[in-house]
DNA sequence: TACCAGTTGAGAACGACTCTCATTATCTAC
DNA sequence: GTAGATAATGAGAGTCGTTCTCAACTGGTA
């Protein structure tokens, strides 16, 4: 049977959701489980992973792969928007660049796939890591300290 | 000191970097080491993820995150382009959108990020998944079939 | 209240990737 | 060529994010 056929808004599965509503910082599975903690204290990850990949699979949420590091970020803003990633620390921001629809059509066109969207992700690097002549690896140091 | 100071183009390096300018299917690691078997039987895969890693600080190659999986995809087009990726199988092809400097430009200016790129990916539903009333998760199985 | 599908947390399992280190290959004087 | 220095290699262990397993539990429902 396919799962969340049926799911239930439990007080576990909306503590995630609110986390996630509140963090516009696209935090990963393990942040979003720190902070869920401070409400849910006895919340397992695993209940926090799958509760994510729940709020993806419904529509709640969307999972983002900023390539950078190596775990999967989560964004309650499911609406159409691009991001703007930090290459040296991994902060993302939103931004909205309207691609065209032209562009994506003449991929309909020049292509035999079906085309159901985009991911734009811009690559640059913060005000925070332009002013410290970094190391060349990122180093998201400066991002614990505005907790 | 910095890793590749003084990088040897050594037999091993050299058949992973054939065997993925070969490759116009943007290979997983996996698949890189499963293919430069074939002509360097002896190679292990820790000297494969090491000549990758080499190849793409060096500028030879790129990684690439699908999305999809979990898993690194590697591509010797170093050439600007954009990619059109399958949401069920994971077949990434190479297109190129020519997204508008100006949008690019814009985001210069409303943000105080410096902009050094931009990482474009097509979502869709490639021919073959097209035709195949799927479960909803990926099945590459039809990638086997073509060798 | 009893039922039962759905949910939970702990810990094991998994997979991609990185690290360690002893060995081997390659380069650079002589 | 030979020797010594430096870099590369492969096996296997280790890391880390994520998924799986399963017994206990919860919460709608009749
Ligand atoms: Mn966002
Ligand atoms: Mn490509
Ligand atoms: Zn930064
Ligand atoms: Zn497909």
């Amino acid at each position: 049977m396919s799962p969340y056929a049926h799911p239930r808004l439990t007080p576990r599965r909306r503590a995630v959701l609110d986390v996630l509503r509140a963090s516009p910082d696209h935090p990963t599975a393990s942040e979003v489980y720190d902070r869920v903690r401070e409400t849910a204290p006895g919340i397992g990850a695993a209940t926090v992973y799958r509760t994510l990949g729940m709020l993806v699979s419904t529509g709640q949420a969307l999972e983002l792969n900023l390539g950078d590091g190596v775990s999967a970020r989560y964004d309650a803003n499911v609406t159409r928007h691009d991001h703007l990633v930090c290459e040296r620390c991994g902060r993302a921001v939103d931004v909205d660049l309207g691609v065209p629809a032209a562009l994506v059509d003449a991929v309909t066109r020049t292509t035999s796939f079906t085309i159901t969207g985009y991911d734009l992700q811009v690559r640059g690097l913060c005000p925070h890591c332009q002013a410290s002549p970094g190391t060349g690896h990122p180093d998201p140091g400066h991002l614990e300290k505005e907790h």
